[in-house]
DNA sequence: TTTACGATTAACT
DNA sequence: GTTAATCGTAAAG
């Protein structure tokens, strides 16, 4: 065996004090549980400051308060008025910046996850940012708490992760920024890149 | 108080 | 490809 190759590290955790464009990116390929079930991370979407696009844009309201807490903090959302929406605040407290999870690839607690989706396909299962909160009980219960305390735990990919980029989804302002991040090749992503 | 609109999804044609 | 569902939020009046 070659013993000049460095063995690959990855981060610990990931830096939630970075801009969430390098969150965001980071975060493909970890693996995301909620009380057990979840799966690997394959798609998000970075929310920064100065983003017109972002909750935060305006400054902090009842809704968006989670955005301007400290970096790891959750944000959860309710979008369309019935589909839960999950993010994680990045850079620092005040500043409104994060991540938003927009696909998981299922792995744990898949059973758990069809019944509460009422869905059998596993493409199907975790593939868009609502589909994922209802996959994995994600409600506005879960808004404002911490992602390195219970009920989440975030485990780091001990591969490296291809990343793709590309323009965000389903938004009317800032959509020329490539800040949509997914896991290459992935066949559980919202939408094809 | 009123109104317009989503960081979406599922069910259509 | 198109559109209905569905309602909290925030901007406007």
């Amino acid at each position: 065996m070659s013993s000049t190759r460095p063995r690959l590290r990855c981060a610990d955790l990931v830096n939630f004090s970075a801009p969430p464009v390098a969150v965001a990116q980071a975060l493909i390929g970890y693996t995301l549980l909620v009380d057990g079930v979840g799966g690997r991370i394959v798609e998000t979407e970075a929310y920064d400051v100065d983003d017109e696009a972002s909750h935060s844009f305006r400054g902090m309201t009842p809704r968006n308060g989670a955005m301007f807490g400290p970096p790891g903090t959750t944000y959860v959302y309710r979008s369309y008025g019935l589909h839960w929406c999950f993010n994680f605040v990045c850079r620092e407290a005040g500043h409104g910046a994060a991540v938003l999870l927009r696909a998981i690839e299922p792995t744990h607690g898949i059973e758990v996850m069809r019944a509460r989706r009422r869905v059998e396909s596993l493409r199907n299962l975790c593939s868009g940012p609502g589909k994922l909160a209802q996959a994995l009980g994600i409600t506005g219960a879960l808004d404002h708490r911490r992602i390195d305390a219970p009920p989440f735990v975030l485990v780091p990919p001990d591969v490296a992760s291809v990343v793709n980029c590309g323009a965000r989804i389903g938004i009317s302002k800032a959509q020329h920024l490539p800040w949509r991040f997914t896991l290459s090749e992935s066949d559980f992503l919202s939408k094809r890149l």
